[in-house]
DNA sequence: ATTAAATGTTCAGTATTCCGAACTTATTAT
DNA sequence: ATAATAAGTTCGGAATACTGAACATTTAAT
């Protein structure tokens, strides 16, 4: 399983001897938000803010983001499924569940 | 003059045939959001999002951010201060850019 | 062992992304 | 020319990225 953003950048960050605020300060960012990014599991950081920390550790940004934003069409139906089902009310959701439970066991 | 990310992803979207809709569909967005980041200037899109765009365009994420993301140092020191400047007093304000355009004049 | 300085963490609030739904403007067909 | 369908645009609001300031922990020095 391929790490995650955050594990990435604070790797990378510590074997070039940055500190939270330093790397902050080179990328434009907070050093609170730095932190979030590497501890915080994850915000949907912009795309400008990864740009300027690929820039400054040295790498890709398809490095930083493999894996992690490459989540394929389905999983976007899946999150677009999600943000419906959660409108709806419990009784309905519990039905949608159950089915789906039926569904899943075959 | 670099193009803007909208416009490389409006130019390439339309290359491709694709509408806002089905562009929208591929990269799990809503229509809205394409045509704004197409049009209006510019959202910071996720890396998310545009690692997804990029995909399915079928172009580096490098490509539709360079230019664009990669706005140095300088830029970032730049915003700060305007983020502190716009909390001053007006006549602070004022006199900062009364003295900026004497010292802008040399 | 104390203090000082540096680094890391938490948090409340603001600004921005991103969405869905409604509306407008082109296209296409009849 | 009209209707029907598709494509594009506007807008309000919910979710969340990102910030500064305060607090906590570690490191280094004496």
């Amino acid at each position: 399983m391929s790490s995650t953003l955050g594990s990435k950048i604070q790797k990378i960050r510590k074997q070039k001897g940055l500190t939270l605020e330093k790397l902050a300060e080179l990328t434009g960012s907070s050093k609170s938000y730095i932190w979030e990014l590497e501890n915080r599991n994850p915000p949907r950081p912009s795309a400008a803010k990864i740009a300027r920390i690929a820039d400054q550790l040295g790498v890709e940004i398809e490095y930083l983001l493999d894996n992690e934003a490459t989540v394929s069409k389905e999983d976007s139906v899946d999150a677009k499924f999600y943000r419906e089902y959660r409108k709806l009310t419990p009784e309905t959701r519990k039905k949608i569940r159950d089915i789906a439970k039926l569904i899943g066991k075959e």
